[in-house]
DNA sequence: TGTAAACTCCGGTGGAGAACCGGGATATAA
DNA sequence: TTATATCCCGGTTCTCCACCGGAGTTTACA
């Protein structure tokens, strides 16, 4: 399981809305680039591949910006990250037909895996990170004191 | 979980020496290579690679090739996987010294997912993949007559 | 002892994707 | 109308993957 750049990116992005959901205005690309020092440019990019994908939505022109589509319950790490990453589902297998058993018994083990993978980032919504890190930080300030 | 072409040829090219575990010949990398339709100039690579990580063993010189440096029961995928992939432990992380909080739990939903990938990698021996794909052959041949 | 057969080490290439940057067009609140 | 934001098009640099080739080294065997 690697944690691409992007992947990670658009996860933090995502959170900054998830905090911000209840409010009316939406986050300009610029701030939240500011706030979890993304490239703003990069940002850019992901953040349509996001709005294709329909996890937020966007206000363009003057006060414009991006706000969350769905409640950040509602989001879950698995989608955040098949809508960023590639995800052509069906991968280019098939790439030379017939495939050897061999083959088959190899990638019906790396299915098994990536499912297992998959089980885990689905478990968890935007609401449980933003709610792991508040609690994170209470405990930092604990230990501060 | 992306199954790189590197790890499906070494998984290829390791089945094959698992099947001739018991006898005392080598194996040569041409005879691997087309055995299972893999570049022999790229296999030898990785098969530098799995006799560095003490997977295999290699005879130099005339009559010489490659056997399995352990049975195939005692060699797990995640271990074939690790060896072969770039393992660089310590990833590029760490790369901006301080790491926000939501960096952290971002990574550790990631981790979590990991390990269940890799539980899964780590449950399957060379030897249950030749025992799987013995017994698909049986099938497809009870389908033939 | 010679030699051919094998591995070993070195480097290089082409293509793909990741991680960016920039310019201009478009939409919108004031 | 203008300032401000997104949208869309492209390009660049860098790394890694998949693969090839040559020169050197080791070793079984005649």
């Amino acid at each position: 399981m690697e944690l691409s750049c992007k992947s990670e990116y658009a996860l933090l992005a995502l959170l900054e809305l998830a905090d911000r959901y209840s409010q009316s205005e939406p986050l300009q690309i610029r701030q939240i680039a500011a706030l979890q020092s993304i490239p703003d440019r990069y940002l850019e990019q992901l953040l349509a591949t996001l709005r294709r994908a329909g996890l937020v939505r966007s206000q363009r022109g003057a006060k414009g910006g991006y706000v969350l589509a769905r409640e950040p319950w509602k989001i879950t790490l698995l989608e955040v990250v098949e809508s960023i990453e590639g995800t052509d589902s069906q991968q280019v297998e098939t790439q030379r037909g017939v495939k050897s058993i061999e083959g088959m018994v190899i990638r019906e083990a790396w299915q098994e895996a990536g499912q297992a993978a998959d089980a885990v980032l689905q478990k968890y919504s935007l609401q449980d990170l933003t709610e792991q890190r508040n609690s994170r930080q209470q405990l930092d300030l604990m230990y501060y004191i």
